[in-house]
RNA sequence: UGGGGGAUCGUUCAAUGGUAGGACAACGGACUCUGACUCCGUAUAUCCAGGUUCGAAUCCUGGUCUCCCAGCCA
């Protein structure tokens, strides 16, 4: 059982089927589904849609199914379907035996069709797309109805049998199902339920060549399945009385109810799925899974925990307005969960050489430093220290503003679980003016972080031993766009991209411990962030990490606001 | 323009005729061997105009703004 919080959540959808339940609705049942097309990879909009489906499922004791809604061949493949059955696993949900597959249901589907024709409630129109197009009329126009409206049951019948044995090239026929032209909503205008399509699909090959159409299939898929609530997004509530016209007429014996929630939509990224494809096939980002995508997979490389992700998608609720969440709010989850879980270690991502110069030479000393300050349970390893350091750059400023407290000529700091130290000189490149090295001393009174004389020192700042430190790739990540909403107007995304959102810092050096650092592992880099070991490019002898995400760093805000 | 939705702190979700509340963000402070975490505190909202009512975010009337629909996509 996948819940998060101890409270259940509440809303509108599960009032409305906690009244289903006190009515008897469905005999007490509930069965939900998620559906998605297999056309492209899961991302935190499908999370939020899968959290809801399967959450409900779990806390009214129903079932969810995980159904591939694949009545396109074009652009789906076998591909996607791995992705997503991998993603909706690793978030932690689990459907059993009940994996479906519309492509499952094309027989039944045609047997519905037929069905529909005999009734004298569907047929063959053989008009153009384009004329198709014209004949629907406007919104505010009614559509004429098509001259092939009246064909008979008996032509009908044979020019659909006829379609799918694959008599007619692409385009020349379409099913309609016939309803009424003059309808306010267009989506009752004779839609189409079954095109002609000579495609190769992922699973039936050419078994077919006529597909359905989502309105027809969905709600009967549905229907198959004994879904009681079908969960989609707003935009298919003008759908919504075709889905129930074709469970009305052909009489199923189970007839679900759908309802609209509203999609997620996030801060500084984009959530179409033809978007995130343009991305991905013009190499805009590096693959589906690409840290910096809003996809499942990305997040996943980018060291996001399933547990971070349901508790973003229980926070931000469930309702009908259109909204956009703010990024800052999936970073707070992620920060909160990696918090108690993320081991503690000690990364320089500048390094800045530091000799110390009253320590001896070719000494070693180990110190013994907790992997978490709270959770002793998590132990600690040892870290040795000697005589050339390197601290990150950003720790010390040669013309410190008032409030840096970190390194600066004639300053003391304390090492993390180490010595206070001094900075006695800069040793700057004559040319550049650029501060190379630190000349230091360090109090052995000190070793244990505390002076005897009870002096104190105004920041506390990491480090690796030169020495032993291993040296690695650090790829520091930051949100895709520079603006929070990258879709607005006719503006092409490509503009908003934020080329910061990927650098690459090749010269890091993190502490030893860190050699048999694990895959996909997950660690906070002390005062800088949290990091992943990248599970595709790292190695042993060469170590890539990925910035999850930074800490909550208030001296940013320092200097941010000195701008 | 016809039809279908939606409007509550900066953002987001609640309040189902009875004190407008939570979370994130922001700001201030405490604590601190992470400028982290944690803790405490502060400011900020009912789209507008009428009406019903002892009492309206909620009910009624009229407006305004906004999203979706004219794929043989889903």
């Amino acid at each position: 059982m996948v819940q998060t919080n101890s409270s259940l959540p509440s809303d509108f959808i599960r009032d409305i089927i906690e009244d289903d339940m006190k009515t008897n609705k469905y005999q007490g049942r509930v069965a939900t589904r998620f559906p998605p097309e297999p056309n492209g990879y899961p991302h935190i909009g499908h999370a939020k849609s899968i959290c809801l489906n399967f959450g409900i499922a779990a806390q009214y004791r129903g079932t969810c199914n995980l159904r591939m809604d694949d009545t396109d061949p074009t652009g789906e493949s076998m591909e996607y379907v791995n992705a997503i059955i991998r993603d909706v696993k690793w978030l932690g949900f689990d459907w059993e035996e009940r994996l479906y597959y519309a492509s499952d249901y094309y027989e039944k589907l045609y047997q519905y069709a037929l069905q529909l024709i005999k009734m004298g409630k569907a047929f063959v129109c053989s008009l153009s797309a384009d004329e198709i197009r014209q004949y629907r009329g406007t919104f505010t126009e009614p559509g004429k109805e098509s001259p092939y409206r009246n064909r008979t049951i008996e032509e009908n019948l044979d020019l659909l049998e006829r379609m799918r044995a694959g008599e007619f090239p692409d385009g020349t026929h379409v099913l309609r199902a016939k309803i009424d032209m003059a309808s306010p909503n267009i989506t009752m205008r004779d839609p189409v339920m079954y095109r002609i399509k000579k495609e190769t699909h992922y699973r039936t090959g050419d078994a077919w060549c006529i597909y359905p159409m989502y309105d027809f299939a969905h709600c009967l898929s549905d229907s198959i399945e004994g879904i009681t609530h079908s969960i989609c997004t707003l935009e298919f509530e003008n759908n919504r009385p075709l889905y129930d016209w074709f469970l009305d007429e052909l009489e199923v014996e189970h007839q679900p109810q759908q309802i609209e929630f509203a999609r997620l939509n996030l801060s500084y990224t984009i959530m179409s799925k033809r978007k995130l494809l343009e991305l991905v096939e013009r190499k805009l980002v590096n693959g589906w899974d690409d840290p910096r995508m809003p996809t499942i997979s990305g997040m996943r490389r980018r060291g996001y925990t399933p547990e971070a992700i349901r508790s973003f998608c229980e926070r931000i609720g469930v309702a009908k307005n259109d909204s956009i969440v703010d990024m800052a709010l999936l970073e707070h989850c992620v920060r909160e969960d990696l918090n108690e879980r993320a081991p503690r270690v000690m990364a320089v991502l500048r390094p800045l050489r530091v000799v110390i110069d009253n320590y001896p030479e070719g000494r070693v000393e180990e110190f013994e430093c907790p992997y978490h300050p709270k959770n002793t349970a998590m132990g600690s390893r040892k870290v040795p220290f000697s005589r050339e350091l390197y601290i990150d750059a950003d720790d010390f400023m040669e013309n410190p503003p008032k409030k840096f407290y970190r390194l600066s000529t004639g300053r003391e700091v304390r090492l993390r679980y180490g010595y206070f130290i001094k900075c006695v000189r800069a040793v700057k490149n004559e040319r550049t003016g650029e501060v190379v090295e630190l000349r230091c001393t360090y109090d052995p009174e000190t070793r244990s972080g505390f002076a005897p004389d009870g002096r104190k020192v105004d920041a506390t700042i990491h480090w690796v031993s030169a020495l032993h430190a291993l040296p690695a790739q650090v790829r520091l990540y930051d949100r895709l766009f520079r603006v929070a909403d990258p879709l607005t107007k006719e503006s092409d995304m490509t503009l908003s991209l934020d080329p910061k959102s990927l650098e690459i810092l090749r010269s890091c050096q993190v502490e030893p411990s860190m050699a048999a650092a694990i895959s996909g592992s997950l660690y906070q880099f002390e005062r800088v962030g949290y990091f992943c070991v990248d599970s595709v490019d790292s190695s042993d002898k060469a170590l890539v990490f990925n910035r999850t995400v930074t800490l909550r760093d208030a001296w940013a805000k320092i200097t941010e606001k000195g701008k």
